[in-house]
DNA sequence: CCCAGGCTTAACCAGATCTTTACGACAATT
DNA sequence: AATTGTCGTAAAGATCTGGTTAAGCCTGGG
């Protein structure tokens, strides 16, 4: 059976689209909220999401933005809004699709479909993959040759940023940012010693790293 | 044993709904107004509500309107207007169904079958299985090595909530939301406790748990 | 009315985790 | 060669988190 996520903060709409789509055969899950609903993305693990725009605590494309930087899921926006620009945007975020209310539930269900046939199951899995390490987004696990490695808030959420970057470099400023908020400059030698205890865990020789790499005077970068 | 919530000014109807509903092999538990209905949906837990309109102490619509903000609970509205408007604006608001006073008690159950069939899906007959661990959903019991383990309505909850995600991470957050509604951050503490003492009836040895396992920052998880 | 079960709160403890600090290595610069 | 700044490491101390226990409160049933 496939599961979906409905992140929607109007109580009706999630209603109505419960029942419509398990009618449909589906498993509905729920989200009220961005927070709630990326974290659910997470936890339930859906195969599709219908995402509502204009949800209270976030911009719904930032929230499209986010999630593609870790998942490929396939999202489908639900809005009343339809301007063509609009829409244009948000494909290019990462919608897969595009549906404007009040919706015709056959439709819905026909770009569900479609969507669903579209997407590469292969590449529906939350994780980063070097080498021999895993960084396993949905369950939140560092993987270290067939391993898990025991790593503290922290140093999974270093890892977890370099992770999403794929590659590249992240500079020491987005790293402080997204760890300990946006005014935090102060903190540069509290990241030097989490890098150094990530390393230990995750590197075979931590005084030379192959994995988490220094690139100096910028940050850090995974490889 | 499937739980049921009367909310009903009435004395007359409330003993009605008890003898006939635990006829039907309900466990029922009843509400005299509004304020106390709303606390008792936290308290008691129930897998069904039924709500009569026109409750002394506050409106029912508000009062679905407001329960609708929180939980996905199946409510089943009684009253003895049945106006065709009222009925719509009901089911808009997030009500299941509805039944007119007088009901037929063999309508009224089946309705209240539907409405739980439509709505738990996950509930209906499933068990979660690990090792000498059962929880099971259709009998509302935990069962350990083959014998029944006694716990408490928020006991059940948690392990239930846990069992549900089969196994992946579930946060602080998803858990007090769940138990104590969308604004308890403060029951941080009581969380910690009920998870002590679900240990000690379900861990073989509560101080090195297997099965409900610490994910320290983040929640629990049961495995 | 009292009693028992269940929930919450507070206190305490242990261990994990984070930050701070100090110091040494290294490279680039003067 | 000395200076300067960056980075890694280790150790210490502070802080936080989670588990446990016991006490008190509330509620429903006898």
């Amino acid at each position: 059976m496939k599961r979906v996520l409905v992140i929607d903060d109007e109580p009706q709409i999630r209603r109505l689209l419960e029942i419509t789509l398990e009618a449909k055969g589906f498993q509905v899950f729920t989200a009220g909220s961005a927070t709630e609903g990326l974290q659910a993305v997470q936890t339930v693990r859906p195969d599709i999401v219908l995402l509502d725009l204009g949800l209270p605590d976030r911009d719904g494309q930032s929230l499209l933005a986010e999630l593609r930087t870790w998942s490929t899921i396939p999202v489908i926006v639900v809005s009343v809004r339809d301007l063509e620009s609009d829409i244009v945007t948000l494909l290019d975020s990462g919608a897969d699709d595009y549906v404007s209310k009040p919706f015709n539930s056959e439709e819905l269900f026909a770009r569900m479909n479609a969507a669903l046939r579209r997407t590469r199951p292969d590449l529906r899995e939350a994780k980063y993959e070097v080498a021999e390490l895993v960084v396993d987004f949905g369950n939140r696990r560092v993987i270290k040759s067939g391993e898990e490695v025991k790593v503290t808030p922290t140093e999974y959420a270093i890892v977890a940023e370099l992770a999403k970057a794929g590659g590249r470099i992240v500079t020491h400023a987005q790293l402080l940012r997204e760890l300990w908020g946006p005014l935090a400059e102060e903190e540069r030698g509290s990241l030097r010693v989490h890098v150094s205890s990530l390393r230990k865990k995750i590197e075979d020789n931590p005084s030379c790293p192959t994995h988490l790499i220094t690139e100096p005077g910028i940050g850090y970068r995974l490889c």
